[in-house]
DNA sequence: CGGATTTGACCGGT
DNA sequence: ACCGGTCAAATCCG
């Protein structure tokens, strides 16, 4: 890409971004006065709105610049696990034969699907119902030992990846360097709706990894632990080859975390990397706004809003993920997602032309 | 007993 | 040949 305009495109980008933050900034300290009026949140809110529309557009136009054209996943031909020279081993017949229609069907949707990179630190308390269960339901299906890494990285699929025909996979790889920090790779979007069930999901894996793996802090929890938890995501665009996409939210919990609510949650960005931009279909999970109630929330919406396109918000509670998918019916902070507004189209179709001043009416 | 996890084997890409 | 990713039989667990 032409570098002025790289230039141009991320200092804009940067300028909306703090905006965003000023803005969010001067909602915080209008709400510790405890004498906002609903006037003046309204206003924030369509400050904010309009920051944040700016900016996916900005991003959704310099991603089209930007991306190739990606492999549409349709079905075809697909080279078969089926042995060709027509000598399968008798295992591999049952195997490949049930195979070949997924693979049809997956194998190249797979390589297309979008992956994202999280760290997450777990402590020893957070690693029971914290920030880095996601809300959905995995099942293991495999350890693999990498080389030169201490820990295994352990493979998780959707659970109801044959009742929902849901692809999602992640990968759970334990930091060398700082063994309280999971590297969560998740490939592929949820199209599964397990979300609303969320709040009786089991504990995320990565948080059971901890506990297994972990023979550290033992019996040291403390609510200091839990204010100062903190998660790092990072969010690559394998898929779009070249274009780096690198985005770090920060969420801090107060200290009744447990007992978190909409109105209490605080989460910001804390970073936006200088090629921040719009990738493609992520996840999902987390683009319906919350409750008009849950402002920390509503001015994180630019976080929501990637997660449609760019950042992937994986550290909402369960009372959250709850409204993820019933949240259309409370639409007030984010006038962009729309409520039939299809994720999977998104996904499926990265053309999707967002360029179209209409489609944000 | 059914669902989840473990773990060795298999497979494809490099 | 090596390595990462996946499969599936065996095992575990509630």
């Amino acid at each position: 890409m032409d570098c002025a305009f790289n230039w141009e495109y991320n200092t804009l980008i940067n300028e909306l971004t703090q905006g965003i933050e000023y803005t969010k900034q001067l909602r915080s300290y209008l709400s510790s006065m405890a004498s906002t009026s609903e006037h003046q949140e309204l206003l924030l809110q369509k400050i904010l709105s309009s920051y944040e529309q700016s900016l996916l557009i900005l991003k959704c136009s310099g991603s089209a610049v930007q991306s190739p054209q990606p492999v549409t996943p349709t079905c075809g031909a697909i080279e078969s696990s089926v042995s060709v020279d027509g000598s399968p081993k008798s295992e591999d017949k049952k195997r490949s034969f049930k195979d070949h229609q997924e693979l049809i069907n997956v194998s190249k949707k797979r390589k297309s699907q979008p992956t994202w990179t999280e760290q997450v630190k777990v402590s020893a308390e957070t690693g029971f119902e914290g920030p880095t269960d996601d809300g959905y339901s995995w099942r293991k299906y495999g350890q693999k030992d990498i080389l030169g890494a201490k820990y295994p990285r352990s493979y998780y699929r959707c659970t109801y990846r044959h009742m929902q025909n849901c692809w999602t996979t992640k990968q759970v790889q334990r930091s060398d360097d700082d063994p309280t920090v999971f590297e969560i790779t998740y490939k592929g979007s949820h199209t599964c709706h397990q979300a609303s069930n969320s709040a009786l999901q089991p504990k995320s894996p990565e948080n059971q990894e901890f506990k297994k793996q972990a023979n550290y802090q033992t019996g040291q929890y403390s609510n200091e632990i839990l204010m100062n938890l903190r998660a790092n995501l990072r969010v690559d665009t394998n898929d779009l080859d070249k274009n780096e996409t690198t985005a770090a939210c920060s969420f801090s919990f107060p200290p009744t975390f447990s007992g978190l609510t909409d109105e209490n949650r605080h989460f910001q960005i804390s970073h936006v990397d200088e090629n921040l931009m719009i990738g493609g279909g992520y996840s999902p999970s987390f683009v319906s706004p919350t409750t008009p109630e849950s402002n920390y929330f509503s001015i994180s919406s630019s976080c929501q809003m990637n997660g449609f396109g760019m950042v992937h918000n994986v550290h909402r509670s369960e009372s959250d993920l709850t409204d993820i998918f019933s949240a259309n019916t409370s639409s007030t902070s984010s006038p962009i997602v729309g409520g039939e507004f299809s994720l999977d189209h998104f996904e499926l179709d990265p053309n999707f032309p967002f360029d179209n001043p209409r489609f944000f009416s």
